[in-house]
Formats: C-alpha cells, sequence, structure tokens
DNA sequence: CGACGTGTTGAAGGAGCTCAATCTAAGTGG
DNA sequence: CCACTTAGATTGAGCTCCTTCAACACGTCG
C-alpha cells in the first residue's frame, strides 16, 4: 500500500488489457475474478489462466514492455494499478521482493505448462475436474474458500475455451460428474462433493502450483540462504 | 564464464532433470535441442517447450526449488551445469542480470501461453505449421540456421507430443504441409520454402517470442531507464 | 413484458484416434 | 561386407470423441 497506486472497481467483462498495448502499470487483483486469454485467427478465444483476488495479473506485460495476451475480469473485481516504474524501483531497491515477484512469475509458468499438459494429452472429463480441483485449491489456498464450497465464476462457455473444448460439451461432461456426485453446482458456486474422486478424475496433483506444503519449510530456508547471500553482497 | 560451472556432453535422450528433482544446479544448452516436458496419469506425454543452444533450460526448477517436469534431450548436447546458489549469487550481486534473467523466463511463459492457444484452439495443420515456423525463427534468431534452411531434430512422434496430436496423424498432416510446398524435409533439416504461406498455415505472429525488432530500440531504453534507477538506490 | 445471456437437448458429421501391418534407412555385430 | 536389428516413417480401415448447427428452456433485468 505504500507504492503509489490507483484503486479501481471493475464490472464483469471490462479489460484490463488488450493485447499489444504498451504497458504502463501493473495490475493486483484485489477481489473478484479475471483471466488472461488469447484470440486465434479463427476468431476462437483461448483462456490461458484465471485469476483470483491477491494475484498479480500482468507483471508479465509490465516487464516485457508490451502485453502479448488480453486480460479481463470474469466477475465485477476490485483492481490496483501500480505504475511500472514504481515496480522496476522497488525491485532494484529490495532484492528480496524482486526475487519474491520473480518466483510468483515461475509459479504462473508452471501453471501454464501444467495447462499444457491438461489441454494436450487429457479428455474432456480429466480437463474439466482438473480446472476444477486447481480452482478450488487456489481459492482455499488464498483463504478466499472453505472446503468443499467454492466461488465457482466461470460460464460454460468460459470453461470451453479455458480447457479447449466446446460449451456444449462443457454442458454434457458436467452432467457426467454431477451424476457421478464429484460435483454439485449452483449459479456461482460449487461443493465439491467428493474430493478424491475429482481429483482422479482430473488426473490432479498439486505439486505444480507450488503451494507451501510440508516440504514449504525447507523452501523458506531456502529463501532465507539468498538474502543472506544478497546482504553479503553490499 | 567466469561461473563455477561443469561442461558435459549429452547423447540424444539423455534426462536433465527428473520431475520432483530437487533442482540444485541450473543448466545452460551450448549446443544441441533439448525439450521439457510432462507425463500425465494415462502414460500421455506432453512436450512443453523445445530448446536450442544458448537456452537456459531450468532455470525455473532453480528457482523453484523442485523440478515440476522433465527436461530431457532431443540430440546429442552439450551443457553447462552451474550451481544454483552461484546464479542466486549473482542475481543478488547484479540487479541488472537478474532482471535479464526474470525477462528471459517471461519470454518463456509467453511461448506457453501461446502453446496453449496453439494446442486448445487451432487444428492439426496449423499447430503443426506454428511449430515449424516458431523453431526455424528462433534458431534464425540466434544465429543458428539461416534461411530457408533449418535444423528439424523432431520425429514424427515428439510433433505429436507437443502438438497434443498422435504421431500417425502428424504424419498424414507433413504429407499435406509437403503436397503443398510449404515446406520440404530430409532426415534432420527442414526447408521452408513459403515463409509466407507456412505463417498463413499456422496462424503464427512473431510478436509472442518478443524477439529483437524494430522495436528494439526502444525496449533497449527501457531497461537502461531501470538500470538507472537500481542504481540511484545504493 | 420482452430481450438477452446462459444452460440444455438432439441429430448429424468430421477431425483425429486406434490398431496393426508394412516400408525404409541407418546402424551393428560377425 | 552382409545378415540382422531397430527406430522411425508410412499406409489402411474402422471407430469415437467432440464439434456443429439449431432449437428450446429458464431466469434476470431494464
Amino acid at each position: 500500500m505504500a507504492l503509489p497506486h490507483r484503486l479501481s472497481v471493475l464490472d464483469a467483462g471490462s479489460y484490463i488489457v488488450r493485447e499489444g498495448d504498451r504497458a504502463d502499470r501493473c495490475c493486483v487483483l484485489l477481489g473478484g475474478f479475471a483471466y488472461r486469454h488469447k484470440v486465434v485467427g479463427s476468431g476462437a478465444r483461448q483462456i490461458l489462466s484465471i485469476h483470483i483476488g491477491g494475484d498479480i495479473v500482468d507483471l508479465q506485460n509490465s516487464l516485457l514492455g508490451h502485453a502479448d495476451h488480453n486480460v479481463q475480469t470474469m466477475t465485477r473485481t476490485e483492481v490496483a494499478l501500480i505504475p511500472r516504474q514504481a515496480i522496476l524501483d522497488l525491485c532494484a531497491r529490495y532484492p528480496a521482493i524482486a526475487h519474491a515477484l520473480w518466483v510468483d512469475t515461475l509459479v504462473d509458468a508452471s501453471i501454464s505448462r501444467e495447462w499444457i499438459a491438461n489441454i494436450g494429452r487429457r479428455t474432456a472429463r480429466q480437463r474439466i475436474a482438473h480446472l476444477f480441483c486447481e480452482l478450488a485449491l487456489r481459492q482455499e489456498s488464498a483463504g478466499l474458500c472453505e472446503r468443499p464450497h467454492y466461488t465457482w465464476p466461470m460460464t460454460q462457455e468460459q470453461v470451453g475455451d479455458a480447457t479447449g473444448l466446446t460449451s456444449v460439451h462443457v454442458n454434457r461432461v458436467l452432467q457426467g460428474l454431477r451424476a457421478d456426485r464429484l460435483i454439485s453446482t449452483t449459479k456461482s458456486s460449487v461443493t465439491i462433493t467428493n474430493w478424491d474422486d475429482l481429483q482422479e478424475a482430473g488426473d490432479f496433483n498439486r505439486s505444480y502450483l507450488h503451494l507451501p506444503s510440508p516440504r514449504g519449510a525447507r523452501e523458506m530456508a531456502d529463501h532465507r540462504s539468498w538474502e543472506f547471500s544478497a546482504a553479503k553482497s553490499y
């Protein structure tokens, strides 16, 4: 909050960044949901990632200079817009923060890789179940929801655009998941009735999210050793 | 070369990193080709990215602490292995290098995003044509090849694993591309007979690669301004 | 109340898959 | 230098998962 920033509330469907934009500010999602997407030549849309409160949605664009994809809100959202230069200065002044932000973008990249595998090599049912697991676990880990109830902001068409399917097929697969009592849905929420089976159905393994876990303690130690080295240098 | 490192020559098919490994060193590809991949529950493999001489193939893993995917050589390669801590120290001492490496991983992430769109929303023919364009352009830009002849280290099965297709279907699509005189292939090379048409066939737009271009001068200026800010802080 | 966004359903078709056989070229050992 | 092996490329036939197109249902909101 000490950084210069501007708070803003956006309606669902607003564009935060458009492909090709020169990125002069960086957007942090304070509440609500947003997603990144690209539009291919045929006009079809591919959703690249989904973002929840707390996510930095376009640090990538800020650092690369111009946006290579769109960022759009999925629900009404509250965002903080931070000038690009403020982020750069912050990173220059506090190497440990730079490191933390770097790691944040690396986790983001890890999620992208999992999505490549998800879309490239899994069945429609697996892809959709996997998406449910990911979003639920991330919300839970961010302290936004509690097992087994989660916010589900996506339309079936958006699920299709995220998984490389059509909305019609998504509808049929969802019926299957409901019939098998893995999930139950309302307008804008999901209940994961059976976590174990849903994970199994989605071939889901949380490790790619790099969330804190029993192994967290060791990673923490690593980071500390890095700060130490940094301190040595000055 | 001033960093501590160990040079090594690896046969085709060697694993550089395995999923789950604790990453204590970072691998730079000096020559040859390598690829990242994941294996999903069904046993199918998805290739996540392809790497050429000069690429840093597992900076991500080094910084995240443990590998979330495999890295394997595609041809005989020469690599330099650098201790993880040496990279961290280097970053702590020279913020501008840290920034450059960060940007390198961001470009990597941008390529992953394009792959998501490629696999999720393009036809088999588009996906494969797109892959040809990407690899050719990256080789050219790295000064490894000259238009219109490129090294092509991939088997048809690997092309399938990269594009989410089967090798049988890749074979048929390749026949189509050859018949349309977009490419011609030998054992381990491609000639792109018609760049314009291949780009068109692959719905390819180079911007996601963030290569130097007419707009490069301006980006350079941005980086310099960042260094200035960094200098100010000390 | 009508319009619109979203979810649901049916029927038909096709892009890409599976399985299995065959072909080719480049080793490899004797 | 040749028989043998093997990895990869090629081909055919049948099938299926998912798409396409089109209609309809339902709730919300101005």
